[in-house]
DNA sequence: GTGAAAGCGCTAACAC
DNA sequence: GTGTTAGCGCTTTCAC
């Protein structure tokens, strides 16, 4: 059933020009009289013509997609990223070709070749590793890369992170000053740089007042595995009075587990914090105090890096640090004095 | 610095064989003998080549694109989807081109050409509505589009939603059961078809047993929107002791005013249901009773007549219910003697 | 200004 | 089996 395809051709011979003239009027940058150029929309509209993009990216080289990985939008900051990112680059006249990542786990690079025959402008790689082997192929293809909300120590990629560091220690001095004495930590994954800036922010804000860590279990930024976390801590006689949980993501398990498990009321016996800031931590079931990561900033970051790269091919990469406040709800023990 | 690129006729220069040999040891289903093969792969290893996907689209009329389009992904039954969906076309060899619509209100149809523009094989449409204007023209360029969580009428769509009417009528049944006599409703946005059904079988259920809907308010599949019809609705002065919320997007946002704000408890003071049983329905502080989307079926479903679609152009569009069990939690009163 | 011609990287007939 | 050829739909020199 499916009509012939419309072709540039076809409306060059309808509306009495060359095809060189159709093409012309629908592209940006050319000029053509007024009086051909609605000459041939006309024939256009009527023949419901569009420009193939596909056989355009094949001759200039610019396919005018981008590549975006991600690994699991389970934790409500990736959704959200990836929202905001797809609607600034669709602003750019940018479209996103999406890759999952989260089931995949070994074969990330088989299938981000996939992605790259695709002929992308440029890669987001979000809170996923990449292969050094991949790092070259992308740098010979002349592929720019930007890696989202994780960093890697690879002089060839650009990377957007909150600065992780600074902000968990201010989560630290605040639990500090709020009079807090055994102060434990939930991680995420190990192997995230995340995990390592904000574990190694918050030790450092903790060692500044002579203080140690009480206690420490590992999450993974599983919704599950924190909760097993969490329950592994509270179950042990000496109970932490403030526990960090390294996202927003698993401090949610945590709540959940120690006030529906464990029966303690947050704040009045044990602060949790977290860090993300997503939507939901200002849902009034958790009320939770966090540090914002600005996804809204982080992705103007990563769009301007993307675009400058992609247009002048010699600039070099760059890491981009954006600060983020901490954001003070009722999920823990105030200092005294402090004022909303 | 990019190096130059890396083309089939390259490496059938560098391997001594033609062009079309080339092409044939990456075509899954051409017959080539070892030895060439073999002769080739290492050539293209080397050189690192890798089949230019867009120059093959142009000439096999085929991108193994599909085109995603969503609205928000603030209701975690999109990404969770979205997530599933990519999952299932990449295990197909397809990969995903997204839009999301939620900025652009009013521009659907022009961001949907665009992504038209992509040759995409197939348009799987999430919450949005779709111009029929914009239907003539997939149809006539013979592009499959599937409805996703929303129906149209308009046979030209295939369609795969929740049985809604049913779903919804089982909760008015099971609140019923639960002794509630003041069941009220808040709704999602009108225009939508999953609004209009789960209310038409909730109506249904209350009617079968010679009721009527003590309130209603809308909340527009919104949080904020949400919070606020809740506030309208429990200050009035005779407040339901049930509410159908038409998605647990918003059941969220009514529990926490209804806790926090009018300082009533669920489920003794108001039982509250919501549908489609994301994830955090099931979180602790939430404990949602609803009616469960079943995504895996329905993602498995959409994609099964995408590619039969895809395959047989002839085959006729399909309009498909995916039915789901109530999903009892403790936010809403149980019925007299009902187990666990 | 405008059209003719070449060619982007590839596949698919068709000869050999 | 293998290479030669044509051409997918478009942009872009380059003459006119």
């Amino acid at each position: 059933m499916a009509t012939e395809r419309v072709t540039s051709t076809l409306v060059a011979k309808r509306a009495g020009v060359s095809q060189s003239a159709v093409s012309r009027v629908f592209t940006p940058g050319a000029s053509v009289p007024l009086k051909t150029a609605e000459k041939v929309r006309k024939v256009a509209d009527e023949l419901g013509y569009r420009p193939n993009v596909l056989a355009r990216s094949l001759i200039t080289g610019k396919s005018r997609i981008i590549g975006v990985v991600v690994a699991y939008f389970e934790n409500q900051f990736y959704p959200d990223a990836v929202e905001r990112l797809s609607n600034a680059l669709q602003r750019e006249g940018y479209h996103v070709l999406i890759f999952m990542a989260s089931q995949t786990a070994g074969n990330i690079d088989k299938v981000l070749s996939e992605i790259i025959d695709y002929q992308v402008d440029a890669l987001v790689v979000a809170s996923v590793a990449m292969s050094s082997e991949l790092a070259e192929r992308c740098d010979a293809a002349g592929i720019p890369v930007v890696l989202f909300n994780r960093s890697q120590d690879d002089e060839r990629f650009s990377s957007v992170t909150s600065d992780n560091a600074a902000g968990a220690r201010r989560l630290a001095e605040f639990l500090i000053a709020g009079g807090h004495e055994r102060i434990a930590h939930i991680a995420g994954w190990e192997g995230a740089s995340t995990q390592r800036d904000r574990e190694g922010g918050f030790l450092a804000g903790l060692s500044a007042a002579g203080m140690r860590l009480h206690d420490r279990t590992v999450g993974d930024f599983h919704f599950e595995i924190a909760q097993a976390a969490a329950r592994d801590m509270f179950n042990k006689p000496e109970r932490p009075d403030a526990v960090f949980v390294a996202n927003d993501h698993m401090a949610f398990a945590v709540m959940d587990v120690v006030r529906t498990e464990v029966g303690l009321r947050v704040p009045e016996d044990v602060s949790i914090v977290g860090y993300d800031d997503v939507p939901i931590a200002a849902w009034s079931s958790y009320d939770l105090t966090t540090v914002r990561q600005r996804s809204n900033a982080m992705v103007e970051a990563t769009v301007e890096v993307l675009l400058t790269r992609i247009e002048n091919a010699e600039t070099a990469p760059k890491q981009i640090f954006i600060d983020g406040p901490l954001i003070v709800r009722g999920s823990a023990r105030k200092p005294e004095g402090w004022d909303e």
